[in-house]
DNA sequence: ATGGCTTGAGTGTCAAGA
């Protein structure tokens, strides 16, 4: 089974490139992220054309998380239980025996701003929970945009990022409490290209600079870990006429 | 140089992203 999740920024516009790289890489399960529609300007049609059945979790202008899966979808759920949030950040559902865990995680603005604040409660919020699935769940995969690169080879300039947002201690740490749940970045289960990035700044040519960040990534349960056979980022339509910021990262799973 | 692009909202210009 093949997973992946790509931070579309705005579905509308993105919509022919999420089309093409469909048929080009022909996934069983695709989470997007900050899809920033309503249900109603969903494009479940398009997709329903495309051999993809969908599920969504949508807010006007901002965030917007959604499923696309090959197979069918079961025991659906939207939101981080008992975490009072309007922001639609998380939609989740089993494929296959599959927990699949699709979270646009919040960006936090500036280190010790309220956004900030809200970031690392929403990461507890999840953390909590997660806990609680992986005990119904032992196959679980947590994929989306994490806004946090884990560690300094995650970062394009390590020292000018030092301590900033995406980078901070705390930040880092709540990726870490990801991991000792059991989860593994599946990206560093395999060996990987120096400077492997998987979001670039539109400014300052940043993208054609490799000036980027490794901050969308796919965690694997240990149950599921064991069946990973290739973890990668697809730069590929980050190359196009106006582009996503984001990459797609791609796990495949070994069937059971 | 705290900017630089892109998007959605809405039709002038700003918030938000990372």
């Amino acid at each position: 089974m093949k997973i992946a999740a790509w931070n579309v920024n705005s579905l509308k516009v993105r919509l022919p490139h999420l089309l093409d790289w469909l048929a080009a890489q022909n996934p069983d399960v695709v989470c997007l992220q900050e899809t920033k529609t309503e249900d109603k300007g969903f494009p479940f049609a398009a997709l329903e054309a495309a051999g993809y059945t969908a599920i969504h979790n949508g807010q006007k202008t901002y965030n917007g998380v959604a499923i696309l899966s090959r197979h069918p979808l079961e025991a659906v759920h939207r939101d981080i239980p008992d975490f009072d949030d309007p922001q639609k950040r998380i939609i989740a559902a089993t494929v296959n025996g599959v927990r699949i865990v699709c979270a646009y995680m919040p960006n936090g603005s500036e280190v010790g701003s309220e956004k900030y604040e809200y970031k690392l409660r929403w990461f507890k919020a999840l953390t909590d929970w997660l806990r609680e699935e992986l005990k119904q769940w032992p196959r679980l995969a947590l994929l989306g945009d994490y806004n946090i690169a884990p560690e300094d080879r995650d970062v394009h300039d390590p020292a000018a990022w030092a301590g900033k947002i995406l980078c901070s201690e705390p930040e880092r740490a709540a990726f870490k409490a990801f991991l000792d749940l059991g989860l593994s970045d599946s990206f560093r289960l395999f060996d990987q290209p120096e400077k492997s990035f998987s979001w670039w700044d539109y400014r300052m040519m940043g993208f054609r600079r490799n000036l980027g960040l490794r901050i969308d990534h796919i965690l694997l349960s240990s149950a599921l870990a064991d069946t990973c056979v290739s973890s990668t980022v697809d730069k590929v339509p980050r190359k196009l006429e106006r582009p996503s910021d984001h990459a797609p990262v791609v796990a495949e799973l070994r069937d059971q």
